[in-house]
Formats: structure tokens, C-alpha cells, sequence
DNA sequence: TAAAAATACTCCATAGGTATTTTAT
DNA sequence: ATAAAATACCTATGGAGTATTTTTA
């Protein structure tokens, strides 16, 4: 490959039309930009300039290798500030995988306040089951991720990003509905709608309910959130969901969140990112934002 | 400026996907790539790929750092091709400059047959007068000229192409143009039709006369061959032209040549340019066309 | 005749090599 | 276990400097 070293010499030489003027620009000495000259028209076997007294001329291969190097240096530039930008989060890119809960009813509201105050880093959400977010971490496919249950966590680093709730919804026309107060007995041999086998959602539902020793029959197995509260909304069985998945619903009515004495199922939905010396700029500043401002949509505790 | 040489390894390694097969195509050792890598990670101040068993992956640094180098790279590429083009005379420009004479009769159709040979050579005719054309020669706005008189050569090569003759010539009605054989003395005190001053054929034409010791009446000047033949051809007054300009016409029969008994008046028409130790290479050819091949128009002794 | 560029030399920092260890799957 | 990459250390060459001469308008 050509000397750009050379090149770039050759480049100011050309652009300032002089020796001594390119040597100050360069801060170097005069005689040093004379041989890098001479080398470089040695190498390339023909002259690329003519030195006389008043400005320089290009002979026509002069030209033709000046047009380029200007192309050539003012990428190399454009290239620095791209840089730049990068570190400056002034540009970048941030890949974020979750599972359904967090990716539907959290993450969108928390990238959004991220985009704000960080406009230019362009932020991928990919939902998909939790295994497949952390092998696509390990893999780099991804920068981060954010999930319910956490299967294997090897060489991943994690912290909890907030408490969430598993809660009994039924639909307003459901029997257990109207009564005010309902213990976990009522709850017994009920028909239920989950979410798949899988799901987070799922498995931390099913402990909760082996903890109460409650037996449930379950009518319906639903991969979505949402289609689990329309089954729900349309009396097909009672259902178990995050709370933030129901926030907007219940004032809108159409799902009622029951109130059972006794009733507890917690999570953490965690983050998790490769333990790596140096994480990406824009996914270490996504991870500050969300340690030290813990942005939580609006109308959840 | 950047460092080209540590940009150029790392966009091999990205190429490539691999540090050791980066090295064998850059003929250099693998810590040798290691190394630089490394520095030009350290001097951007932030990781371009990461190291994984199969296959190197690249960080958006990385990505936006490679996305440049390849277009830099080809750049520099194309550049190197181009130079190779006209060092190959498979491209660059050649500047011609001649006196009105050559440049009207000579040199066109003699470029015509050097554009044969060589069709990537860019060539300009500026057809001027002789002063004119050598300045610009010292200042190397043109590559070289021919003429017919040479003002003030100093700093420049020649060498005589092909001799020319100034003839006589009168419209087919002129009375002159009847007789058989002319004396010089017929000429004495006729009415001519001359180029204007300045010009190299008026030039020539003037120290004929004074050298044969004929005086004549000039009544016209014109500042181009064509013109003359014209004037001449109307019955304005002999003319005193190169006979490159009668050749065409002569046969087509509005214009005679008048052949006079003792005139002679031959001027070499000569081509020069700078002296310089390295001379274009598109001019260097158009030289060695001209010496070894002498081509002359079809027609011409 | 002066300013700009070219030479002549000396020196050192950078990039390269070989040998070896570390890392990752 | 085994390739690939990183590290350690030594070497050499390319590019820089200073002093000086040569060129050119």
C-alpha cells in the first residue's frame, strides 16, 4: 500500500503551494518535507511537481494524485469526528434484549427518556425468551438485556432493576370480581389463562402458586401479554400477570385486578450485560442512566 | 493526521476476520498485527473488534472505523491505478502551442495520428503567435509548440521538423498568373496582400523580398491564412504564403502558385520546449512520434 | 541577490522479527 | 487440548533534526 505519510506531505505541499509553508503547517523541518516529496515521486517514478520561485505547479500525475489525496485525507478526517461522536455519544449504537414484560411495558418508556437526553445513539429493542436473550449477549449479538427469571447466568454481569408483582386479573363480569375481599382458598380449582411455558411470567407464576399449594386447571396457555388480557377481558378464566402489564387496563376497566389476602409473587426483572473489561460507551452510559436515575413509566410505583 | 499504516492492518484484520491471516497477506508477522492494532486501539482510546475463537467481531467503533478504511483504501487503490495510467499513456494531457502556419496545416492532422497511437492522451492545440506561445512554454502553461521563427529561445530545446516555403501565389484571372515562367523582376512594385505584422510567415515573407531586393506595394494585411487566400483569390493583390496553406487549394483551382524564376524562401518550421531533465511522459512520446516517425499530412513532399 | 528548496550528515523512535506465554473454546 | 492472539525483548530502518549549499526569478 501507498506511503500516506508521503502522501500526506505531497498533500500539503499541493494544497499551501510551498515547502516551507507545508513544513510549518506540519511542524516539521523544511528539508524533511523536501525528501519525503522526493521519495514519494521516486516511488511513484515520475515528478509531481515543479518547483519555482513563485508557487509550486503540478505536472499533470501531480494533479491526478492531489485530486485523490484530497478525497482520501478528508475522509481519514471525517472519519476522526466520526470517532468522536462515538465517544461522545454523539453517535452510536446500543442493542437491548428483553422478555415480554419488561420489553412491552418498560423498556420502551426508559429507551425513549435515554433517546432524549442522548439523541444520537440509535437504541435496537429485540424481544424474544429469555435463554435467547443471554446466548445472544454472550454471543455480542447483543449489548444488555433485561428479564423476569434469569436461567443462566454464567459470565454475565447483573444487577435488580425493579420490583414486579404477579397479580390475579379477572374480567369485571367475572364472579370473583365483585366481592371485595378474596382469600387464596377462593382462588382453588379456578380455570386459568397463563402465558406460555417459558415465560418468566409462566414459571414465577406457577412457584407462587405451588407456594399458596394452590391447584389451578389451566384452559389456556397465550405467548402474549396482551392476548392474555383480551382472553381475560372476554371471561375465559382468570389470569396472571405483571402488574405493569395491567397499569393502563384496569383504569381503562375492562380487567379488574383481585385483591387475595395472602397473595405474593414477586420478581426482580434484572439487567444483565457481559462482564467485559471495556463495554461499549453508549451501553455504559444506558447503564449509569438506569442505575443512578431508575426511570420507571409514569403511573407505576 | 491519522496512522495510516495502523489503519491499514486493522482494516485487513477486519477484512480478513482473523490476525494471523492479516499477517500473511501483509507478509508481516502476527504480533507484528497484534501490536499495531493494539496501538490504534489505544490511540482512539476505545476497542475496534473483540477477540473470540471463531471469527473477530467488530465493536460500532469498529464498524464505523472499517467503513471508512474501505473506502479510503480503494481510493488509494483507484489512485495507484491512475498514476500506473499515465505513466502507461494510457491517460494524461499533452499542450500544444503553434503559430498560426503549423497549427492551421500541420498539426492537426499530425495529433490526429498520435491520438491514434496513444488514445488515452488528452491533447490541446492553442494556436497563437510565436512570442506568446514560448512565455507560456517558460511558465509551463503549455507542454511545447511549433512555429516558423523563433524570437527569443533561451531556456528552451528545438529542433527543426520540416521545411517550409514561402510561395507566390495569385488569383487564376491575375495577369501574372497566365505566363509560363516569371521573372523576379515581374514581381517589382506589384500590389500584395500580406499576413500582418508580427507573424512569423510575414516575417519570412519580408526578408525574401528585401534579400532579392524587391520592393512591393503592401495593400492588404490579414491576420490568417485562409483570409489571405480569399483576398488573393478575389484579385485583390498577390499573397505571399506557406505552401502547406496552397496545397488543397491549388488543385481545387482558385488559387495558382506562381513559379518564379530565382525565388527562394524556405524557413524551417521548428518545435522546442523546456529543457527541462524530466520532461512529461506524454510529451516525451509526442517527441519521439515526431522524430523517428516525421509524419506529414498526406499530399506534402 | 535573497528567499526557497535541495544536500549532507547524524540520531532516534517506530515498526518489525523471534521466542514464548496467555487465552478461549 | 490446541489454535489464535498477546507479551517480551531485541534490531533495524525510515523519517526527523541541524548545518549548509544550490537554485531561480
Amino acid at each position: 500500500m501507498a506511503n500516506f505519510h508521503q502522501l500526506y506531505i505531497f498533500h500539503m505541499v499541493a494544497k499551501l503551494g510551498s515547502f516551507s509553508k507545508a513544513a510549518e503547517e506540519l511542524s516539521i523541518s523544511q528539508p524533511a518535507v523536501s525528501i519525503q516529496v522526493r521519495e514519494l515521486e521516486k516511488s511513484l517514478g515520475c515528478a509531481l511537481l515543479h518547483r519555482m520561485r513563485r508557487g509550486l505547479q503540478l505536472t499533470d500525475t501531480g494533479q491526478a494524485v492531489f485530486s485523490y489525496t484530497q478525497r482520501i485525507f478528508s475522509l481519514a478526517q471525517e472519519m476522526e469526528t466520526a470517532v468522536q461522536d462515538i465517544q461522545g455519544l454523539k453517535a452510536g449504537r446500543l442493542t437491548i434484549g428483553s422478555s415480554t414484560t419488561p420489553g412491552e411495558y418498560i423498556l420502551p418508556w426508559v429507551i425513549g427518556q435515554f433517546r432524549q437526553r442522548y439523541p444520537g445513539v440509535e437504541v435496537t429493542l429485540t424481544i424474544s425468551n429469555t435463554q435467547a436473550i443471554v446466548d445472544r449477549i454472550i454471543n455480542r449479538e447483543l449489548d444488555m438485556g433485561m428479564a423476569g427469571s434469569l436461567v443462566d447466568m454464567e459470565g454475565l454481569e447483573s444487577f435488580p432493576y425493579i420490583q414486579d408483582e404477579i397479580v390475579l386479573i379477572a374480567a369485571p363480569s367475572h364472579p370473583l370480581a365483585a366481592r371485595e375481599k378474596l382469600a387464596l382458598s377462593d382462588i382453588e380449582g379456578q380455570d386459568f389463562i397463563l402465558r406460555e411455558p417459558g415465560s418468566a411470567t409462566r414459571r414465577t407464576a406457577e412457584s407462587c402458586l405451588r407456594a399458596h399449594g394452590l391447584t389451578v386447571r389451566t384452559v389456556m396457555e397465550l405467548g402474549s401479554n396482551e392476548a392474555l388480557k383480551r382472553a381475560v377481558a372476554a371471561g375465559l378464566g382468570l389470569g396472571l400477570l405483571s402488574k405493569f402489564g395491567v397499569m393502563p387496563d384496569t383504569t381503562a376497566g375492562f380487567i379488574k385486578v383481585l385483591a387475595i389476602e395472602g397473595w405474593r409473587c414477586q420478581r426482580p426483572l434484572t439487567v444483565f450485560y457481559r462482564k467485559d473489561k471495556h463495554l461499549p460507551l453508549a451501553q455504559r452510559a444506558f447503564l449509569r442512566f438506569l442505575q443512578e436515575e431508575r426511570p420507571v413509566p409514569p403511573g407505576i410505583k
